[in-house]
DNA sequence: TTTTCTCTATACTCACCGGTAACAACCTGT
DNA sequence: ACAGGTTGTTACCGGTGAGTATAGAGAAAA
């Protein structure tokens, strides 16, 4: 027995998680790089060296560094899918449900998987991923441009080209990922708040 | 003497002339692999190939690749501070400014040169040429925020955060050279005239 | 005429990096 | 004890692509 009153052998259910741990590390540095440098300009050896093990012990985990870079993607892709589906799903009018849904992007892209997602270029992937990439974004700028032309129906949001204000949002929200800075002066809410007031009111000064 | 009355050698200036524009055909050709593919999956031999060369002869007009992909953000970023200046240089108030700013840069960004400014991370460039780059973004951002500054003080502008609301607009317009295609629906007009309506005005109804 | 300069091609070097082969150490279950 | 799976290593392969050495053709200058 253990000091802890455990046995020294792993269960079978331990060395899975484990095994997933490492490959949750492998992605977590990864990402990193990729955000920092961009996917081509990172190699498999630094990332290695980062985790202090070899390149081939990355190919233990993953099949591919196209694979690797798919995952952390897939990720970032579906936290926002999933504030998206959220949004949709709450009550109220459409401007409520943007708001909600424009704050927590904002959010998923202050942080790693998400930034990712808006600094990879479809460009990046083989034919395949691409595809599913490109399926991911377009599933979620449907509910994005949904729920715009819901507000713009039931007269919470001014009336215009939903697909228009769609990209507009989008852009403003993507590019978060570029410009915010940990170390800033501006917290992630800070950000998110700000930008939606922005967003939802216009710049315009519409006091008489 | 030749047909239409000149000769047939040409002069210096013609050979400079004519030397620019192939320099010209070197960088048309790579800004638009740069934007289709990225930079790095952008290799010399194709760009060679499109304009009926090989590589050697790019060699003769610069003096690497780098340096190609920093000729075309310059001439994007100059396009950009060209539009940015006049707006601000021109009269009436911060919100008019404003508005005249945010049209030429969304136009600018459906041209290649502006395309790849946005397309182009810091990371891609080498110390030097990242250093100029990062300085001309820079005044352009001043620029802009400096015209909302302006608009604020002046009461044309909802008050606010300066900076959070020029990185918003330099999102929404930035994001126009990621998603615009010239074969959709939407002209350049279309997208600048509406993009600037919907960031002035808001996305909310505020009619009673 | 001869020299020189500009432009272009052929044919190459060389470094980098994704990916693999082979093997060793170590658990774990039989 | 032993077989088999897992995890890691060292050492390597092979493709790719930036950049270059060299030479030749033609125009321009001397």
């Amino acid at each position: 027995m253990n000091a802890d009153g455990s046995t020294p052998w792993r269960s079978a259910e331990d060395r899975d998680a484990e095994r997933q741990s490492k490959r949750e590390a492998v992605l977590t540095t990864a990402v990193r790089f990729f955000n920092a440098r961009g996917f081509h300009a990172t190699n498999l050896d630094d990332v290695a060296r980062r985790l202090k093990v070899t390149k081939p012990t990355i190919y233990h985990y993953f099949s591919s560094k196209e694979e690797i870079l798919f995952e952390c993607v897939r990720r970032g892709l579906a936290a926002i899918r999933d504030v998206a589906e959220t949004a949709q799903a709450a009550g109220g009018r459409g401007a409520d449900r943007l708001e909600a849904l424009m704050r927590e992007y904002a959010l998923v892209m202050t942080r790693d998987f998400g930034m990712c997602v808006s600094r990879t270029p479809d460009a990046q992937l083989g034919p395949e991923s691409r595809r599913k990439f490109r399926a991911l974004k377009r599933d979620i700028h449907a509910i994005l441009q949904g729920v715009i032309a819901d507000g713009m129906a039931d007269g919470s949001l001014r009336p215009g080209n939903p697909l228009l204000a769609a990209n507009t949002v989008a852009g403003a929200l993507n590019w978060v990922a570029i410009w915010y800075d940990p170390k800033g002066r501006m917290s992630p809410e800070d950000i998110a708040d700000g930008m939606v007031a922005t967003l939802m009111s216009g710049l315009k000064d519409t006091t008489p």
